[in-house]
RNA sequence: GUCCCCUUCGUCUAGAGGCCUAGGACACCGCCCUCUCACGGCGGCAACAGGGGUUCGAAUCCCCUAGGGGACGCCA
């Protein structure tokens, strides 16, 4: 059987790390089955959505490589949801109720006082035609209920094991508005049948959700699609990662962290399973290594400098034709490989390299802790053209010359020529400065 | 409040009664390499939430306690 997933957003904010290892690990499992994985934009709160976050999950998902092989969107989809919405009445699935929000609430908070559990009481249900008829003159316009069967639901997760609620302790879940906007939950339903989803893969804040989706497929007599519940992310601290998605969004970790999407790739795929966070260049390993028997069932903390280290490692091993034109964005005019090969050890992301290009290419505040050593040494700089082997016959002159060695030798002068105490390695640095630029910094003379 | 889930080294986890003096990865510390930083190589430190049971034997099974997460919307 080919399998068929989705990945479901709503458009109503920027995808974050939550979110984005979700898609991720539906992408892996689906790609790892040669399935089919369909984008799905749940925009049913057609007041919260907005057409600039359909863009931004659009560009997220393409920035880490998440390919989709269909579209859809709920918003298109209302006459098919209607259909099925008519059945369900006919059916008595669907039942009417006439309750304010402002009614349901307070009725809620009672509950709550009085220990009990907030569940909607199902009076709507006791409703004679009469009081229908009377409610409906007064204008207000039914909400509909799904009637959930009191009896025990279960279901054999991919990630939690086996699962089983009863439809007793669940509220029947409103699934159209008074105003006749449907909501999420049957539209989600009816899509996942009707697009013949069969593993759906989400955070386990919907595993209750789930209980009452399982009653909807059958009740449409659908046939019921496998389930896969991941724990949620948590912060260092251990709360609740989604909470605070501002800074954790896919397009800051991006635009303002520079982040590599694989970093993060690397990172979301493995957190939270028995398998190690490594530094794949590419998702192919990922795909291959996917399996669900790897992820565990409890909440796992992200400390978003996992982020980093993995980028450290991932931009290491870029090569020059991969990141050539955003060097030159980064405002490396005229970069060459020589550069890269150079500088590409020490950076941690890839925004760095404009530093260094300073310091191979422009200007830069030169350190002249000793003058006289430095103009002594700016004496016996040799003649161009440069190679590979001057930073060694230049040092070893100036060792002859001066007697230093060592530390001694080399800290001064590379603070001089790079304004830095640290970096790539001077025999492949110095050639890329120059002997012009080399003898200004050493002579003080800018 | 009710329901569901979770609790093993700093972190992610392996572990489904004896294979565990609890394994791996990352982090950290040390040594080596080295002009620096980084990389790499070698080595080290470090954990079964607590308490009761069951059993010849428990990280593994049962119960209780504590802590954490999630759900309980005319949001998704």
């Amino acid at each position: 059987m080919t399998i068929k997933t989705r990945f479901a957003p709503s458009p109503t904010g920027l995808l974050h790390v939550g979110n984005a290892r979700t898609a991720l690990i539906t992408w892996l499992f689906t790609r790892h089955e040669g399935g089919q994985f369909l984008l799905r934009l749940d925009d049913t709160d057609d007041e919260r959505s907005e057409a600039r976050f359909v863009a931004a999950i659009h560009a997220d998902l393409m920035w880490l490589g998440l390919t989709w092989d269909l579209e859809a969107r709920q918003s298109e989809r209302w006459n098919v949801y209607e259909d099925r919405f008519q059945a369900l009445k006919r059916e008595g699935r669907l039942y009417p109720c006439y309750e304010t929000a402002e009614e349901l609430s307070l009725r809620r908070t009672v509950q709550l006082q009085q220990g009990r559990p907030p569940i909607y009481d199902r009076a709507a249900l006791r409703l004679g035609e009469a009081e229908r008829a009377r409610l409906e003159a007064e204008g207000r316009r039914p909400h509909w209920r799904f009637k959930l069967d009191h009896a025990p639901i279960e279901w054999d997760d991919l990630v939690r094991g086996p699962v089983r609620f009863d439809g007793a302790d669940l509220s029947d879940p409103v699934v159209i508005r008074a105003d006749g906007r449907p909501l999420y939950h049957l539209c989600s339903v009816i899509d996942d049948a009707d697009f013949a989803i069969t593993h759906v893969i989400r955070g386990e804040d919907h595993v209750a959700n789930t209980a009452t989706h399982v009653q909807m497929f059958q009740a449409l007599g659908e046939p019921v699609p496998g389930f896969a519940h991941l724990p949620l992310v948590a912060d260092a601290e251990g709360r609740g990662l989604s909470k605070r998605i501002g800074s954790l969004s896919l397009e800051s970790l991006r635009e303002e962290e520079g982040l590599e999407p694989m970093a993060i790739a690397n990172v979301l795929a493995r957190l939270g399973t028995s398998q190690p966070v490594e530094a794949f260049a590419s998702l192919a390993p990922l795909v291959e290594s996917f399996d669900f028997r790897h992820f565990a069932r409890a909440t796992p903390k992200l400390d978003p400098a996992e982020f980093n280290r993995v980028n450290r490692q991932i931009v290491h091993g870029l090569p020059f034709e991969a990141v050539a034109a955003r060097l030159e964005a980064l405002g490396c005019r005229g970069v060459d490989a020589a550069f890269w090969e150079t500088v590409r050890p020490n950076l941690a992301k890839l925004g760095e390299a404009a530093d260094w290009w300073a310091i191979a290419r422009g200007e830069i505040e030169a350190v002249r802790d000793e003058p006289g050593f430095l103009d002594e040494a700016a004496r016996l700089l040799p003649p161009e053209p440069w190679g590979p082997e001057t930073w060694k016959d230049w040092t070893q002159a100036v060792k002859a010359a001066t007697g230093r060695r060592g530390r001694e030798l080399f800290r001064p002068l590379r603070l001089a020529l790079t304004g830095l105490d640290h970096g790539p390695e001077m025999a492949q640095l110095l050639p890329l400065i120059g002997r012009e630029r080399a003898l200004a910094r050493l002579t003080g003379q800018r």
